[in-house]
DNA sequence: GGTAACAAAATTGGCACCAATAATCTGATA
DNA sequence: TATCAGATTATTGGTGCCAATTTTGTTACC
């Protein structure tokens, strides 16, 4: 689904499945009860799995937990960033605008993954990172290049730079506030 | 879980669940890997599911979930509740403050979720409101009523008619602080 | 008494097959 | 030509069986 294989609307279909990733059907089944639960995609009885179509209803909702959540660790990303943390979180967000200015494209969506993901993990709190991270596959299943354009990207580059500032600075209410504009842009 | 049929720390086996609700083995894999996509029991390789031993730091970063969601969509609670929904609420908040008072307190667990997702439907966010069923699951499997002392309880039933008084009067910031001590206080 | 190796039982993991349901195609009819 | 009924195909749902792994129990040995 990240990698665009399986597009929004799309049918799960089991034999296709075990024909692509040459397993059996318990496999199959297993994985996608499993994703059913995490409620990355749909099930309906007697039709199978299918992708979610990115209703924009949905999308507004869980973009909204999404926020209660990121903004609501602010305080705690700030308290829990260690030095080196703050570091590797720099580095991030220059690679994140390097590849924005230099390209190639197909790394940008998992560097700002993982930027995202480090923020997160100052808090020490997997389990929210773990949600969050669910989350996020609910709302943008595709890369961002895809979806964005580029004045956008550019502008979210900045924002990565700017919340590493907040965190060095102890900043939690300026972390929160950008938290917030960040993810309404949808990345 | 939630009757307490299925203790922390014990094993899911496949052949027990089969039996007891007279299905086969593969509805019972289903129904188990889908819980555990949900992260309400863990799975092991070749050893099986079991229900989470509930693990002091776990429970703290579960809470903190819950806490940030909670307390982050108590605008939107507010901003949402209609005045047939407030009238809901307290005959739900009076119900639950008479079972304390006269019992019986078999009710008891379910008239408190009955509340909090009553409340948190205020939003229109079904899906916040699944999710946190869930994490409410993740942090305290058992009826209220076996790891709380009578004074607790009480504090409780009082609690939630405060936040009735909250969401009538508009005031989301009094309906987040109370929201916040009542979840840390594990209701 | 305690430990290690080995055997037996229990449990999960996966596969092949068949039934049940849904989707699709075909053809007759107005 | 459009529509509806029936037949065909495709897909999911479930069961039974067996292999792989883990757990438990037993026995020999220090």
């Amino acid at each position: 689904m990240r990698a665009g294989l399986f597009t929004p609307g799309s049918w799960l279909k089991q034999v296709d499945l075990q024909d692509r990733y040459a397993v059996g059907r318990a496999p199959v089944r297993k994985a996608l009860e499993s994703l059913a639960g995490r409620r990355l995609i749909r099930y309906e009885k007697n039709r199978g799995y299918s992708v979610h179509p990115t209703d924009n209803d949905e999308t507004a909702q869980v973009l909204a937990i999404r926020l209660a959540i990121e903004t609501g660790f602010a305080e705690e990303i700030c308290a829990g960033a260690r030095p080196e943390t703050i570091a590797e979180l720099r580095d991030l967000a220059e690679r994140f605008a390097r590849i924005v200015r230099d390209g190639p494209f197909e790394g940008l969506y998992d560097t700002n993954l993982a930027f995202h993901r480090k923020l997160l993990l100052c808090t020490g709190n997997l389990h929210m990172v773990n949600l969050v991270d669910d989350l996020r596959l609910r709302t943008s299943p595709a890369p961002a290049s895809q979806w964005m354009d580029r004045a956008r990207i550019e502008h979210s580059a900045q924002e990565h730079l700017e919340m590493v500032l907040a965190v060095e600075m102890d900043d939690s209410m300026r972390l929160a506030s950008l938290m917030r504009q960040h993810i309404l842009q949808k990345v």
